[in-house]
RNA sequence: AGCCGUGUGGCCGAGAGGAUAGGUACAGGUCUGCAACACCUUUUACGUCGGUUCGAAUCCGACCGCGGCGUCCA
């Protein structure tokens, strides 16, 4: 089998995945800001590294897979004090801000189980790694790179990049940001404008809010994510993951103050997803463009002409590379549903024909048909070795569908297969598209209720049929058809 | 301004110096009481202009368009 390559953002090319513990998987991910529902865009880092988790299993890695839920909240520097995102929103909804903050991370959870996504192995919270922090925080300033200012402490970016190199990740050159950072009030207080901040002074209102060394405040948006990892997967891990918005300065950010603290690089691998677009751009808050999760499962939202099931968006994101943008319509959507249905009829059929699979032999009656079939799914372990190329796996297995259904409606014997194609491409098949792209059948949970109800009403209108009694016959047909089932 | 990235058929999207991607839609056919499903067949491609090459959608250059970052962001 071919080896896994992955591209790294670092170096800007593929490479051979190496873990650094033989058999073991460090596997980070930036997780969600629960201060509100979460949109499409959201989902697509989640599913996307919930493949590669996946997969990483697959391949037999033991994966300590770690997102974190970020519930303490940025800072909003508008001009004003800096507050806490969470805190403001809270007041404005009087709740209380870990009520809130609860609320959103059930609601996360819940669109993560609808999009089948396995549970990370640890999700640690920002608010209980405060401690962590300030221990980070406090190392920075002992080392030289970090200074404190009116209960604030900022990171030193030009002391840093005298000797590092900040900017390796998101290609940024330390010159430009000096001139370029927006001018806004408050950065008086940093020596530079390229320094950012690790503690926040809390003004009095600020809810959100902790006892430190420089006095009452809470912790800057990098860090948290610096000291959970660290914290989980040790000063150097295998995998950092995250939407390519967050490489500046999220994870530049990182880097920086896990090199100073850990004295080495703190990831091998800087996996980032592309953006899902509406219109050509970007899904996102400064937008006004965004629609919930929620309003995607339900379509109550005025873009959607009807509602989209968690397996179909599950799916549209995996019928494209992750380093793609995704473009979202309606017809897209609905072009993904057709096919997702198709695809999943054929595996269905797959299944089905284990009954007459005794019938095979060990010689294939077809053998260019044979070959065909075991190159198409030799190949789905090559594409996801070639940087987790889903939408090619994809592309095989609806090339294999027609072979299916050609066999399950007798069209093509089975025998045309040997007995050991068959095999794999029943075991190949099931494994892909259930355990490693995480697939699930539209109406699952509706087909174990139904398929009494249902067999019996196809029954009684094959029997009406019988008797050339259509008008019993297009009644049940058309009643189903108005629930959205087709016979 | 800069740094990344991107431009493929009605739509979504793989791929990548010589091969039919795939899905979906449209059309025709088989099947059917008519449909649907399934199966078969089939049309519309690689932003523009140059260059390299026997050959470029794929490499190089210029230009144009679009996006991301730079500011909360997945």
């Amino acid at each position: 089998m071919s080896e896994l390559k992955v591209y790294n953002s670092l170096s800007r090319t593929k490479e051979v995945f190496t873990p650094i513990t033989p058999g073991h998987v460090g596997l980070y991910v930036c997780g969600p800001t629960v201060s509100g529902e979460s949109h499409l865009g959201h989902a697509r880092p989640y599913i996307t590294f919930d493949v590669i988790n996946r997969y990483l299993a697959h391949l037999g890695y033991k994966v300590r897979y770690v997102r974190n839920i970020t519930d303490a909240g940025h800072f909003e520097e508008e001009g004003r004090a800096a507050e806490d995102k969470i805190s403001k929103k809270a007041i404005l909804e009087k709740l209380e801000p870990m009520e809130l903050v609860q609320k959103y991370t059930n609601l996360f959870h819940w669109a993560m189980q609808q999009f089948n996504t396995l549970p990370p192995s640890i999700e640690p919270t920002a608010t209980g790694h405060i401690v962590e922090q300030i221990g980070m925080i406090e190392t920075i300033i002992k080392a030289g790179y970090g200074y404190e200012v009116n209960g604030s402490v900022y990171f030193d970016v030009k002391k840093y990049a005298a000797s590092h190199d900040y900017g390796k990740l998101s290609g940024r050159v330390i010159d430009d940001l000096l001139e370029t950072t927006r001018d806004l009030e408050g950065q008086e207080e940093k020596r530079d404008r390229a320094d950012f901040a690790l503690w926040k002074n809390a003004a009095p209102e600020h809810i959100m809010r902790w006892q430190s060394p420089w006095g009452i405040g809470f912790p800057g948006w990098h860090i948290e994510c610096s000291a959970m990892a660290t914290k989980y997967l040790g000063s150097q891990f295998d995998i950092h993951g995250g939407g390519m918005d967050l490489l500046f300065p999220h994870h530049e950010s990182e880097i920086a103050q896990s090199t100073i603290c850990n004295h080495q690089a703190p990831v091998r691998y800087w996996i980032h997803n592309n953006m899902i677009t509406i219109n050509g751009r970007k899904m996102g808050k400064s937008y006004n463009n965004q629609i919930q999760l929620t309003e995607m499962f339900s379509g109550s939202h005025p873009i959607l002409e009807k509602a989209y099931h968690p397996m179909v968006i599950r799916f549209f994101i995996l019928q494209t590379h992750y380093r793609s943008t995704l473009d979202f319509s309606n017809e897209a959507l609905q072009a993904s549903e057709k096919g997702l249905k198709r695809l999943w009829e054929a595996y269905e059929n797959l299944g089905k024909l284990r009954a007459i699979s005794d019938e095979l032999r060990a010689e294939a009656g077809d053998p260019e048909l044979d070959a065909r079939v075991s190159k198409l799914i030799s190949e789905f372990d090559e594409f996801m070795n070639d940087d987790f190329s889903t939408a090619r796996v994809l592309a095989n297995m609806f090339e294999l569908a027609p072979v299916i259904n050609s066999m399950k409606d007798k069209i093509i014997p089975v025998t045309s297969l040997s007995k050991e194609t068959f095999a794999l491409l029943q075991k190949q098949f099931s494994v892909y598209i259930e355990d490693i792209l995480g697939l699930k059948s539209i109406s699952a949970e509706d087909n174990e209720k139904l398929q009494g109800i249902m067999q019996l009403l196809i029954d009684i209108r094959k029997e009406a049929k019988g008797k050339k009694d259509f008008v019993t016959s297009d009644k049940i047909r058309n009643q189903l058809a108005q629930l959205g089932i087709t016979l």
